[in-house]
DNA sequence: TCTGGGGTCCTAGGACCC
DNA sequence: TCTGGGGTCCTAGGACCC
């Protein structure tokens, strides 16, 4: 039987790098890509990796490095990013439509029945390709296990060229690898257990590769025991081209400034709702239910931290946004309780249908009518707001101009996505 | 003073039924 | 009023990913 491959492209400092692609002032020099709220570190260049500025690290505790090193720090352009992972995503599938899109910065690729004969050339031509064509710098793992994939692309980033390929290794240079890869860098350990393990003695990937996972009981799932078979080079996830549809659309933002009054947190929720309601329009999704969530912060101490969260069954699935901001602010009344410091709210939608499959429980013409005129009335709204700018047409409920709005003061043109900010250059 | 946002999957435990 | 075992369904919460 012919024996999978696997192949991940992992775009290096993907946030950044798209940054680079339209400022190269911007090469060269340590540059960070903040979360909103210009929060936490979400993307850093190979100068700011250096330094020793972590991922998700909150800015204002680096205060001193950033000053100190001249960093560069962008707000996050989300338009530009999604983008230019199209653009990546369509080279790759020039080269194989065996393709899996995992993240914004990274698939996977099955390349077994390519005929490639030397893996690690065929990295480097794939690697080329994507830079020639988007500007975009990648690293390339390639093995028999998606989870050994991935462990490979890591290898890859720190290597000269770019690209690992385990498939022509034997078990021995495989375990060598391994032992170099702590056991909180493996895909599917995550922080949480890290510290459980690390306390048993197991450090690195070839450690978990080769402990007896029964003698921790129920730590251990059935992600974590397919993970230790993927390490020993036995595939337990294909590569899955064909589109799932997703199972929730979630829209949540931490405000500007701490809330405190139910009139700013309905401004917030409706204005979520209405983010949310035109994700499900724009994929033909209804959604059946919807939950309205509040937090004060994690970081409060108990007394002053509040995080309740309720949901409801729509009367029957929709997008209409009105009526989901009904149900909404129902939700909210419910939760809302006054003296707290809220930093953040969200609606989540789950039960998510397409319109085809719904089921019309009221089958009378004038239900059926209403339905329809909604449908329309929403339809000339999104295409509205999509030619004049989001937010020319909006719920009164949204509120103008709030004050809670988060702050993102260094975002970069939407240089590919809106017209008025293509790049221009001066000769 | 200041700590992101959007997802998925799994499990334990409660409610309910026979 | 007390009693057992087995099954399903649902939800909350944990853990993970990027």
């Amino acid at each position: 039987m012919n024996q999978k491959v696997f192949a991940l492209i992992d775009c290096n400092n993907f946030f950044v790098s798209c940054e680079r692609v339209f400022n190269p002032k911007l090469e060269n020099v340590p540059v960070i890509v903040a979360s909103n709220n210009d929060g936490c570190a979400v993307a850093r260049s190979n100068e700011v990796k250096e330094i020793g500025i972590k991922m998700g690290v909150p800015l204002f505790k680096v205060k001193d490095l950033l000053h100190k090193h001249c960093i560069k720090v962008l707000s996050p352009n989300f338009a530009l990013y999604s983008d230019m992972s199209h653009r990546v995503m369509e080279v790759l599938r020039t080269i194989t439509d065996k393709i899996e899109v995992y993240s914004i910065d990274e698939a996977f690729l099955s390349i077994e029945s390519l005929g490639v004969e030397e893996y690690e050339e065929f990295g480097r031509m794939v690697k080329d390709k994507v830079f020639k064509w988007t500007g975009i710098p990648v690293s390339i793992g390639i093995a028999h296990t998606k989870t050994l994939a991935k462990a490979a692309s890591e290898l890859a980033k720190k290597k000269e060229g770019g690209v690992v390929d385990l498939v022509t290794k034997s078990v021995q240079e495989q375990d060598v690898l391994l032992q170099g890869i702590p056991v909180g860098d493996v895909w599917g350990i995550g922080y949480r257990l890290t510290p459980f393990y690390e306390s048993r003695g197991i450090m690195t990937a070839y450690d978990y590769k080769y402990a007896d996972l029964n003698l921790y009981g129920s730590k251990v799932t059935v992600g974590g025991r397919r993970t230790q078979l993927e390490l020993q080079g036995i595939s337990c996830n294909q590569v899955t081209t064909t589109h799932v549809s997703r199972k929730s659309i979630i829209s949540s933002r931490s405000f500007g400034k701490p809330v405190y009054t139910q009139e700013e947190l309905s401004e917030a929720i409706s204005e979520y709702i209405g983010r949310a309601a035109r994700k499900l329009r724009s994929q033909n999704l209804l959604a059946g239910y919807l939950t309205v969530y509040l937090t004060t912060g994690r970081f409060k101490k108990a007394r002053d931290y509040y995080a309740p969260s309720t949901s409801t069954a729509l009367v029957y699935p929709t997008s209409y946004t009105p009526d989901l901001v009904k149900a909404g602010l129902v939700c909210l009344e419910k939760i809302y309780r006054p003296g707290y410091q809220y930093k953040k709210a969200g609606v989540c939608f789950t039960s998510l249908q397409t319109m085809e499959s719904m089921q019309f429980r009221i089958f009378d013409s004038f239900s059926f009518r209403k339905r329809m005129q909604e449908e329309k009335l929403m339809a000339t709204v999104d295409k509205l707001n999509k030619k004049w700018g989001q937010g020319v047409l909006k719920l009164a409920s949204e509120g103008t101009n709030p004050l809670w709005q988060m702050k993102q003061s260094q975002r970069s043109p939407r240089y590919t996505t809106a017209w008025k900010e293509l790049l221009q250059i001066s000769v």
